[in-house]
RNA sequence: UGGGCGAUCGUUCAAUGGUAGGACAGUGCCCUUUGGAGGCACUUAUCCAGGUUCGAAUCCUGGUCGCCCAGCCA
């Protein structure tokens, strides 16, 4: 495994109990001479989200840093819900993030391995085939406060278990007819002990084996026994694995194989987003949302469309860390990660969203120029660039205001701001133009090239501005959380997730004036709108229009007085 | 109501028997050619009750509260 961001952002990473507990099985030589071994265990039946890069960097992070090796193994045990469109989106996802498997398996490549160890259990007495229903099954197995009772057929004999079991796999029985069943305690407080199942009968095609099999191992008859053949030495997963974990060493014992560890964290989960993969699936196939990688999925394939990078992810996650309790994350954490990523990386620029035309009455008509602005003033390596400027420029709309509320810094008539790295203008009149729409007239000091006045008189406010002439048109999509609640689950009796949807998630402005050297942006390509926020263009984009999503705004505490003063 | 796991600022993570600290959010000030960024300051926490100890967030006992488990899903 390699890890292509070791250089990136230094994330503190405060000590956690799986590097503790690892650190201390490497002290002790728990596992000997073994190398440390994890894996990352998806199964493809949808797209990975950043819960996932959670359980990906504490995966291969961890492997990483104690010189070990970390394997991507596709749980793919239930052919009817896997797919290989997800088993591609998850390995694209997963180096995405900056991560190489060693070695990229699938645990239906252990599908015969596993049935001869069914047969060395049925051989030992240790498994059994039950002709219950699934419903019989279900009621036998009591509750969470009564035992169960053992089924009337738990103590068939070896040779009428392996005879039949050799039918179910040749696929005389029809679906749901027959399981194999563990023999261990129907009494058991833990219901996983309570004979839990080990094949079913499943007439379905698998996205790799095809119909070779009819029979199909569960979860827990195959995920331990994988992470044993691949030497997994620490085996990380969610909480809601732990009462599993009693099963997961009965069977490595009972077989005698390599002695995994089973270790579970917390499984992220942030505000106003929703993590579960069935819900997410609904969201796509009912079309709210446009797709799993709409910019406003938690997807990786969503949030990195968004212009999310990995470094931010990376250390948003080493941030949250990792432990045993269950929270809920402020997204706004998430959110502080990428703007501090973005604003030290992206490429300066001056878009106007919503344009209002400024004309500077004492500018000549036809001149232009061009003036020196910083590609990234966090950055000076990143030199500089020509913007053009004119007489007709564009300025925000809400850069102006006819009657200024108290604190409004920005231009309304009588003031004086700064165009930023070119003029100091005051806004003179507004006057509607030739076609109607509103525009301001100023005029501008010629001494102060640069945005510097030479007599050393200061403004209040810097505004970004484009020159009409030189604009390009654009499509920007700005994006707003897609649920209105910080808990997307918190609905009222009979109501449904989806009463939470944002109805303005996505907001869409068709016409948008850039500078005319965004016209060379590639999809994929970031940028910070200056006083706006973070943009990249979407791979939606033509040659001839180009579309930005925004990935998020930037701070804004002229809003915020704004909202408090209206309050 | 059986079993498992957990509980520290509003949120999140530390403190591993010895000064409860960082980050996010919030508030105020400074600075600023982005009302961005940055700097400084401030506010706020050990679930409760007992016990052990010179000393407890940490160990013990008893409560309380929260999460997970009754798929032939993973």
């Amino acid at each position: 495994m390699t890890n292509a961001n070791t250089e990136s952002p230094e994330v503190s990473a405060p000590s956690n109990f799986l590097r503790e507990q690892i650190a201390e099985d490497v002290r002790t030589r728990k596992f000997g001479d073994a190398v440390i071994q994890t894996r990352f265990p998806p199964e493809p039946n949808g797209y990975l989200h950043i819960g996932h890069a959670k359980a990906i960097f504490l995966d291969f992070g961890l492997a990483d840093e104690f010189g070990g090796k970390t394997n991507l193994r596709f749980d793919d045990t239930n052919p009817e819900k896997e797919e290989t469109e997800y088993v591609e989106s998850i390995m694209k996802d997963v180096r995405w993030l900056g991560f190489e498997w060693e070695k990229l398996r699938y645990a239906s490549d252990y599908f015969a391995q596993l049935y001869e160890w069914a047969l060395q259990l049925i051989k030992a007495g240790k498994a059994y085939v039950d002709d219950l229903s699934a419903e019989e099954i279900r009621r036998y197995r009591g509750t969470l406060t009564e035992p169960g009772r053992d089924s009337p057929y738990r103590n068939r004999a070896v040779e009428e278990n392996l005879d039949l079991f050799e039918r179910m796999k040749a696929g005389e029985f029809p679906d749901g007819s027959r399981v194999l069943r563990a023999k261990i305690d129907m009494a058991s407080p833990n219901l996983n002990l309570r004979d839990p199942v080990m094949y079913r009968i499943l007439h379905a095609t698998h996205h790799r084996t095809g119909d070779a099999w009819c029979i199909y191992p569960m979860y827990d008859f195959a995920h331990g026994q994988s992470d044993s053949i691949e030497k997994v030495t620490h085996s990380m997963c969610t909480l809601e694995f732990a009462d599993h974990q009693p099963l997961y060493k009965w069977y490595i014992a009972q077989l005698g194989i390599f002695p995994s560890q089973q270790i579970e964290f917390d499984r992220l989960n942030l505000t106003y987003t929703l993590l579960s993969k069935r819900r997410l699936l609904q969201l796509v196939e009912e079309g709210h949302v446009r797709g799993w990688d709409d910019p406003r999925m938690p997807t990786l394939s969503g949030i990195r469309r968004r212009g999310f990078t990995p470094e931010a992810i990376r250390a948003f996650v080493a941030s949250v860390g990792a432990t045993r309790t269950n929270g809920i994350v402020d997204i706004e954490m998430l959110e502080h990660f990428q703007r501090d990523d973005l604003n030290r990386r992206a490429a300066r620029a001056m878009a106007v969203l919503r344009p209002l035309k400024l004309v500077i009455d004492n500018y000549p008509e036809g001149q232009e120029e061009l003036v020196e602005v910083a590609n990234n003033p966090e950055d000076a390596s990143a030199g500089t660039r020509g913007v053009p400027f004119s007489r007709e420029l564009f300025i925000e709309q809400e850069d102006f205001r006819e009657t200024p509320p108290p604190k409004y810094y920005r231009l309304s008539p009588g003031k004086e701001v700064r165009l930023r790295n070119a003029y100091f203008i005051t806004a003179t009149s507004v006057q509607r133009s030739a076609d109607g729409s509103l525009e301001v007239h100023c005029t501008y000091d010629p001494k102060s090239r640069g945005g510097n006045s030479p007599d050393g008189r200061k403004v209040k406010s810097t505004m970004h501005w484009v020159s009409a002439r030189h604009a390009i048109t654009a499509e920007i999509r700005l994006y707003d959380k897609l649920f209105l609640k910080p808990d997307p689950g918190d609905v009222a009796e009979g109501g449904s997730f989806l009463d939470n949807l944002n109805p303005s998630s996505l907001e869409i402005v068709s016409d948008a004036k850039l500078e005319p050297s965004l016209g060379s942006a590639k999809p994929g390509d970031r940028f910070q709108f200056e006083r706006v926020g973070y943009f990249c263009v979407d791979p939606d984009s033509s040659e001839t229009r180009k579309i930005f999503n925004r990935t998020l705004a930037l701070k804004d505490s002229w809003a915020k007085i704004e909202k408090k003063a209206e309050s």
